[in-house]
DNA sequence: ACAATTTACTTGCGCACTCAAGCATCAATC
DNA sequence: GATTGATGCTTGAGTGCGCAAGTAAATTGT
């Protein structure tokens, strides 16, 4: 097995993982009626400053493009999960910003999906999690 | 840093490189005229015993749904990259065979998937890569 | 000061996929 | 050997995105 194979390899394997890894996760978080991409903006706002964030920052910190952001947040904020704010600074940026609402079940979502992914990962000792995590942050 | 946000950090770092790594495969291939779906695909039929596969097994193998195969290969079936075969003990399955325009093609293909490939996880050493493949495999 | 370019979004269109329902065939039970 | 249930596949309807084009605001160049 030469290094371009253990290459592809990784690629099709990722394929593999990832499409039922998502299915599942979406599932699990559907019984607080959000998403896996849902819970990914609610898990970037979270940690931003002031919980706040602009659609474009969003988009990069969670791999999509600006226009997936744009729809997404549409249905977040009608059931008030977050909320729009202007930048004084710049009339252009629209920023979002975790509603005490978004907040509450976004903590609820994050033990459901702590839970989810432990148990994705659980086929590994704690070791080899750390090293995958590791690995993958590098790329 | 504990384990559980370990795991979590796992789960979103992937869907970061996921949805990264898919778009560039894309385009990648794009030249060869087929997607990165269609390379698994035929991916897939390559590795297979004569070639051919059910299109259940191919569903598996590849991490999509029966109907997502179904429209999957009708244009591949149209431009002569596989062709529908029949089994002769179950009349339910329709054997999925790799034409040698279809193998051809994915030799190409597999030309710029490996460079691709390669490329992408160039940033570990191949002890790393190894490693990597290594855990990946047993999720 | 005013055009030209760039940036932050939004919108129209379309593709890729899924889920649920349907059809055909096989297998098991009576 | 008919019925019941499981399996392989296709189809209809709907969703979740991306891409390209459009708008509005900021920035740059002159």
């Amino acid at each position: 097995m030469d290094n371009q194979n253990q290459a592809l390899d990784f690629i099709l394997q990722s394929a593999l993982l990832w499409s039922g890894m998502v299915k599942k996760a979406d599932q699990q978080l559907s019984v607080h009626g959000i998403s896996f991409s849902e819970f990914g903006i609610l898990h970037q706002l979270s940690l931003a400053p002031q919980q706040r964030l602009s659609r474009i920052e969003l988009a990069n910190a969670v791999g999509l493009s600006a226009s997936g952001i744009t729809r997404l947040l549409q249905p977040m904020e009608k059931i008030q999960l977050v909320e729009k704010e202007q930048n004084a600074r710049d009339a252009r940026v629209s920023l979002v910003k975790l509603t005490p609402t978004g907040q509450q079940i976004y903590l609820d979502a994050l033990q459901t999906c702590n839970f989810f992914a432990t148990q994705f990962v659980s086929p590994l000792t704690p070791r080899q999690q750390e090293m995958l995590v590791d690995l993958l942050q590098r790329l």
